[in-house]
DNA sequence: TGCAATAATGTAACCGGTTACTGTAACTAG
DNA sequence: CTAGTTACAGTAACCGGTTACATTATTGCA
């Protein structure tokens, strides 16, 4: 072999130090008592040395990666910074790594980027992983924390969302009830994605117990992204050849923007013609022209609380409730027709 | 040893397929010929066993982590959305996994958590490693690409940046020269920060181009955050007692939301009483009220050419130029005073 | 005082891959 | 027909740590 890495091994430092690797390695770790004489020896040498122990080998012998993995559909959404700072403070505060994929249906014939092979454990915010992954995983023991998606029926895997349905149905209320909309386009977000559906459900729910007729035509399929609703919504306008609609749910803040950018270069005033109003009040929301009547998600606070559960399921503490579901709070600003 | 760990191992592979495991190595790394007989034999035994590479293993024999790491301050910012996203696309598309690690001055007692220990690379998008850091994993040949930061004079460490200086003092002389502002306040972001430093050099260019005399009382120091940037701003008015600039320079746009609000609070008009721009042209400043005047920064092919900058480095290719500096562009909107 | 418990350390097997080295059979060129 | 390649496969050393087990010195306590 003639790999040689130029790094320092805990083999030298044992040597220099006089001690044998066991007692480095035990020094490192603080899992064994140490003389204070030989711990003062190591520090010094270690850091004369400049010695920093070799992750993989660490991991390989102790079976533990000291890694969080994040799994992602995609990351073209300002919605995702909250959410990273939450998960990122929590795996910096636990000394662990955190490693960042993106995993769509599209890539399924490749095995997911992150898994027990390089990883302790999961937050999983993607449909990348089927229900059937979740199971066998979940089976392997492998910790994992579902964040902004229900676990399937048969097995306990902890999740981390936010209410969806009711606050839906409470701006879709708004809507009707404040500021007479009748035609109430719904911009849906990923199809398979589960906010999106139960936002979905609760906009129905809301026309239903207005005695509204659901209407196939007022419904757009987007993607939670700000270019896709600009194009659905802009087609959709052109296509129709007028504005048929009085208000638009666009599913979240960021395809807000591509709403707004829609509505206004089709001459369409909001919220005079059309109201507009989206989910998750991102930094951005308040500033919006005009303000954006919204829903505010605690999506750090969900960031945070999923990372604190799984490192949680590392010592084997399930938390006592399965679903953790934070609350949503009505948002409202002019968007809407509120003035304000 | 007790350690069992229950994933399935290259050997178990290598017997069930009556191979040796050398054979089943050179099958998955494709680096050697197999004949087409075993090839396939080892194709069923993998799925069959559900075998999945140990990725410490692999990168300890190996001495490679197909791992990349992203260092930065922090990510309270939406700019991270498309940097991160340039990133992790060139990483996926390269096999490769992203591992984001914060790592600030606060923190220097403790080893960066991403190096050459647990990493092939990394790019450096914070000013936690030191110069003196920079130039010793440099010399020690650890590929490295800096993200809006320039290396020190001594090493030829590639960078990826953005024209920060010629454009500030662009926006600064269109305040000047278009709109009669006369006392502009800067809002700094952090003050170790390239682009923050850049972005005040162009500022002051900007003045004494137009023989107005820089103030010290006008310049505030933020970082890029919006929650400081109310916070700075607003407590400066109030101390004041009065609005005593009639534009202010934000410093990017994430903080200009915070401007914006303090403004408002305020009860002072943009851009009628003060004029306000930023820098980065997110996604969202277009859509704010009113819509916001900044610099359009390529964030994402910041990204995405930092990353390919990196792999290219691991094939031993140096790019010709070490600095690579994408053009930036003024966006006129509305919040400096014209009317678009 | 005697014996068990504890502290402090060493030895070496082991984690699960990669790859240098070796060997055989088939192929190619002269 | 023979030397030189090339294709394909196996053996085993090695990557750099962790830790079970063993050993010796020290302490605690009846």
């Amino acid at each position: 072999m003639t790999i040689k890495s130029d790094s320092v091994t805990i083999r030298e430092v044992a040597q220099k130090a006089g001690v044998s690797v066991a007692t480095v390695s035990r020094y490192i770790n603080r899992n064994a008592p140490i003389s204070k004489d030989v711990a003062e020896r190591l520090k010094l040498v270690m850091t004369e040395l400049k010695y920093v122990p070799h992750a993989a080998a660490r991991q390989l012998a102790s079976q533990k990666t000291r890694v969080v993995g994040l799994l992602l559909n995609t990351l073209h959404n300002d919605f995702f910074v909250p959410l990273l700072n939450g998960i990122e403070a929590v795996v910096r505060k636990h000394g662990y790594n955190l490693v960042i994929a993106t995993y769509l249906l599209d890539r399924r014939d490749m095995p997911a980027p992150i898994g027990p092979h390089n990883t302790d454990g999961i937050l999983v915010f993607s449909d990348g992983l089927s229900d059937d992954d979740l199971i066998s995983l979940h089976a392997r023991n492998f910790p994992m924390v579902l964040v902004h998606r229900t676990p399937p029926d048969s097995v306990k895997i902890p999740s981390v969302t936010v209410e969806n349905k009711k606050i839906s149905f409470e701006i879709i209320d708004h809507l009707i009830k404040v500021h007479g909309r009748t035609r109430i386009m719904l911009l849906r977000g990923p199809l398979n994605q589960e906010d999106s559906q139960w936002r979905e459900s609760g906009y129905r729910s809301a026309l239903e117990a207005n005695g509204i007729p659901f209407d196939e035509r007022l419904v757009l399929n987007g993607d939670f992204e700000r270019n896709t609703a600009y194009k659905v919504l802009n087609e959709f306008i052109v296509t129709e050849g007028q504005v048929s609609f009085d208000a638009i749910f666009t599913g979240d803040d960021d395809a807000a923007i591509g709403v707004l950018t829609a509505l206004r270069e089709n001459d369409c005033r909001v919220p005079e013609d059309v109201s507009v109003v989206g989910f998750d009040d991102l930094g951005f929301s308040a500033f919006l022209n005009p303000p954006l009547t919204t829903v505010s998600a605690p999506t750090e606070a969900v960031g945070r609380i999923a990372a604190e559960q799984l490192f949680s399921l590392f010592d084997k503490q399930y938390p006592e409730d399965n679903l953790t579901l934070l609350p949503t709070e009505l948002i409202i600003r002019r968007s809407c027709g509120c003035n304000v």
